[in-house]
DNA sequence: ACGTAAGCGAGACGGTACGTCCCGTCTTCCA
DNA sequence: TGGAAGACGGGACGTACCGTCTCGCTTACGT
């Protein structure tokens, strides 16, 4: 039973909030994320810069936070056919990362998960670590049902599955893109996992 | 005959290039290309400002040049049997990968790569595609030789390789480490491919 | 019959009135006029902002009417002998101007009644002046009685006597103190203003 | 033998440092130095702003150090008749105070001299204390030669003399001026000092 | 041998953005 | 209605960085 901590005081104008958010993705899809100001940002939302410090505390938060701000819930219900639920989620997963929002934001972000930083630990644990645990459930499911080999390590395989999708995403822009990717990746891993 | 045209005046001082590379590669380490001023590479260099623009234009194209010359040449010879040479690859590259500086620079580059930007551009090109052609290059091998499946999409092949390890070592953080972690991966992976 | 008309509504709490005030007095002297704020004030008092805008109009009104509040009643019953008038009123001043509060509120204020800002205006007025007029009425009554000479110009007779005292005690922080300096001024001055 | 020890780099330019002095002046004439910014400045003297704040280290100190940079140097040459001496000297620090730069300067200080802080201890040991010691001499002279007393303490008969006239420059918007106001204090003076 | 062209360290310069602080007002809830 | 808490717009402050420039000095080369 949550009653919602009501804080003293004024509260924050959701409006301001939204225009925040509403001005930064204008301008980043405008002049990019160098090309954009604190400055400009308050300007364009018609707020003032310190309304923008009050909720983030700098810009590269506020960046993070706003292209961030709108990850999609992720559930998956298991078909009980390893496949099939393999498929859904890797596509799930692909489109998560083509998407304007996460697509930006999770490159951005390597660095800080890779050395660490609380940026990154918060969004190691809240974003990446959720999502492989659903994917690790369904390949120990299927491993429970004798889908898949008993010797199978659940987190390598995590990262067999994961991996790839990943590298394809970051060289998106040097690579043609191969609509069966998912497919062939799938069908190429369970030739191994198969029990 | 000059066959290099001598230029007048005082010759540049190949040791200021050194320490500029030097301390680009440490500061690069350290606080990451976003961290790092130019003002602060001149001072760890014991080197001017002036020096470091004489040579290069802007901060991008320095850091883009230092990196570029960071990569070491990659040979294989191969051994004619897939498993030993994808192994030695993925031991390489995973030493690379936990190279100080090379292991460290990396992340931070990640998110150029994605979107693209010259500096992205130079690295891929001329750190990652090159290391993928190799690998490339000895799964078409051995596919050729009969060793694996003739229906193997080659570039998939070299995600499916390349990308746990790189996943892995950003999730360092994250996760207990497995020494067996090549091997596991690579057999997996060949049980799928062999012909 | 209602002599003061009551106001409809709660009644102002005075204790937060006389918090504000307080707190201003001390911030006065421990960071000056130009390094308090109004929030520093909210907070000290422990107060609202909204309390304190609802009384005064802005902070310099704040401070000019805190620092009126301050001044004590001045009042002096003549001996009729000029001398012991004189070093009477002098310890006076020389104790209000080393009295906390008043010591080193007065030398910050120096320059706003230099310069004729309002804050200095009302300064002057309130606490400035009505001390004079009190010294130049003790001279002008022994003028009067005979005692001092008849062409003694009152105005300059005052500053005479006070400015002296000020000076001393503004450059307390470089000098050697010495107790017997207001007697010793009172005579050297005596010794020319006598009849 | 002092040679001018040349800094390393490139030196200042001057011209730059009086486009900023040019700058503060005419603005302090205009909006006063409240409604002064340092933008402004900047603008209006074609510099940047990193350019005033390599020179001071804040708004406050560029003002005090812009008013107070033209202060005329202090010279006396004793007539050998102590009231000649002390009018000549009065006078001129009455157009010192008159001044606009040092006249505005002064009162702005009082508080900074009172408390004892840096800029206080400096601004009272190289323009203070230089012309008490001035005074004090003429005095101390006048008193060997016997034309005054004794018994004259020397550093309280300064403060008789300045004391009075700084309190009339500093409540000069309150006070009707009086020309003679120099005169009437010097003899009153004297006549109590004469031998 | 000596002048000259360029390299060099130091650091000033204009410009632009950043993140902080303060003022005076406004908005919420509670007493 | 008073009061505490605190958000809000506006605007100044002082800092950091970039890429350029200007000093006085040093180092080679070419005549």
């Amino acid at each position: 039973m949550t009653v919602t901590q009501r804080r003293a005081g004024r509260p924050r104008d959701e409006s301001v909030s939204e225009a925040i958010s509403e001005a930064v993705l204008g301008l980043l899809a405008e002049v990019g994320i160098r090309g954009m100001s604190v400055d400009a940002v308050a300007a364009r939302a018609g707020v003032s810069k310190a309304s923008i410090y009050r909720r983030w505390s700098s810009k590269e938060d506020l960046v993070i936070d706003v292209i961030g701000g709108l990850v999609s819930r992720v559930e998956v219900s298991s078909t009980g056919e390893i496949r099939a639920d393999l498929l859904l989620v890797l596509g799930r997963f692909g489109a998560f990362l083509s998407e304007l929002k996460a697509g930006l934001i999770f490159p951005r972000l390597v660095g800080e998960v890779h050395c660490g930083s609380d940026l990154g630990r918060h969004y190691a644990e809240s974003v990446i670590l959720p999502r492989r645990a659903l994917l690790a459930g369904l390949i120990a499911d299927a491993r429970e049902r004798g889908e898949l080999r008993r010797d199978l390590d659940v987190e390598i395989a995590v990262d067999m599955l994961t991996g790839p999708v990943i590298l394809r995403n970051l060289m998106g822009a040097f690579r043609a893109a191969d609509p069966a990717a998912d497919e062939k990746l799938v069908d190429a891993l369970l030739e191994g996992w198969r029990a």
